[in-house]
DNA sequence: TGTGAACAGTTTGGAAGTAAAGTATCGGCG
DNA sequence: CGCCGATACTTTACTTCCAAACTGTTCACA
């Protein structure tokens, strides 16, 4: 329904469009924010644990034969220093271990210890009931439908620059800065 | 339609459902991830702030006669200790005012001052362009039909308790613990 | 071979977040 | 009035996170 004829002034209807992807994003916001607090609050209560230390978990349970420290850094999307800190109490309570990478001296290769998978695998299940109590707000087809949706976005953000583009973009540059 | 109760027949549905709405999770999770960290590098190397900086900010620009530091922790879905700390920045560097309230000498109201209010404008013109470019991966179409996907989970999770429930759910408890 | 860029991980310094305890004020009720 | 529980905010101690600087290793290539 966009008023392809008879805009009055560009500009306002520009400002709608602004206004709606804002009110969509801040209403994403707000849902994950909630989501991901509840989980971290329950993690925290029945478990003694944390969503940061919880997911390190679960990236290994899903690799029996281990991760490297960037491996694991790229896919819980948080830095490299962050993924130090939270091995080394992972690997202090003897949930991980941290082995020398066969070929490669500055590597290491994380994996999760035989009390880790036990540990993990118990949360896990509760876990995977909060995250279907939280969603069965939505029927199963509304899921797909949002599942659909969120394919298209995360596809389309993966060619979103990190850092604001230098302006200049009616010309289709896209040739590397380095 | 949810399997209450253990049914060994409905197992294998349970775990495929728990599975969608796992994955839903993730996905949906990655998206607010990789958007928040657009903005915040954005945000630091075009305007040298951050995002709960801006954010209170926002917050402040909507209510020219200011709000209280609970409201503001209400809105930004943050502690009140963090509002604390992040009010006491802005406070700092004159962009907002801590006054006393009328009536309640425990309150305080916090507005933006003159300088505050034009450098969150600047700001949030840009701010609604990154938003709209990370958006627009979705059709005019697709946002709305996001936008109600949204509306309905945010008001299901309403309903959802921060802490794990004490399990019995097979009887509609639904009065509240006070 | 050797040199320099790229890479894997760690360290450091600081912002942001929480929970829980503390302070001061408010408001109801005897 | 005087007390007591609720409320508004701050403080404290701690975790999580990042950016940037640093160490050590690998790899390309002259």
């Amino acid at each position: 329904m966009s008023a392809v004829i008879a805009m009055p002034d560009l500009e306002s209807r520009v400002a709608l469009d602004h206004h709606q992807a804002l009110k969509l994003w801040l209403r994403l916001l707000s849902c994950t924010t909630r989501i991901e607090g509840v989980i971290r609050s329950r993690l925290r209560t029945d478990f003694a644990t944390t969503l940061p230390r919880f997911d390190l978990m679960a990236q290994l349970d899903r690799e029996p034969d281990g991760l490297s420290m960037g491996a694991l850094s790229k896919r819980m999307m948080v830095s490299g220093g962050n993924v130090t800190g939270i091995t080394d109490q992972l690997e202090a309570e003897g949930l991980v271990t941290r082995s020398a990478h066969a070929s490669d001296r500055r590597a290491f290769n994380v994996q999760l210890t035989a009390a880790g998978r036990r540990q993990f695998r118990r949360m896990a299940s509760v876990h995977e009931q909060w995250v279907v109590e939280m969603f069965d707000g939505w029927s199963a087809a509304q899921q797909k439908q949002a599942f659909a949706l969120m394919a298209g976005l995360k596809q389309h953000l993966a060619t979103v620059e990190l850092k604001s583009p230098p302006k200049a973009r009616h010309k289709k540059a896209k040739e590397k800065t380095t």
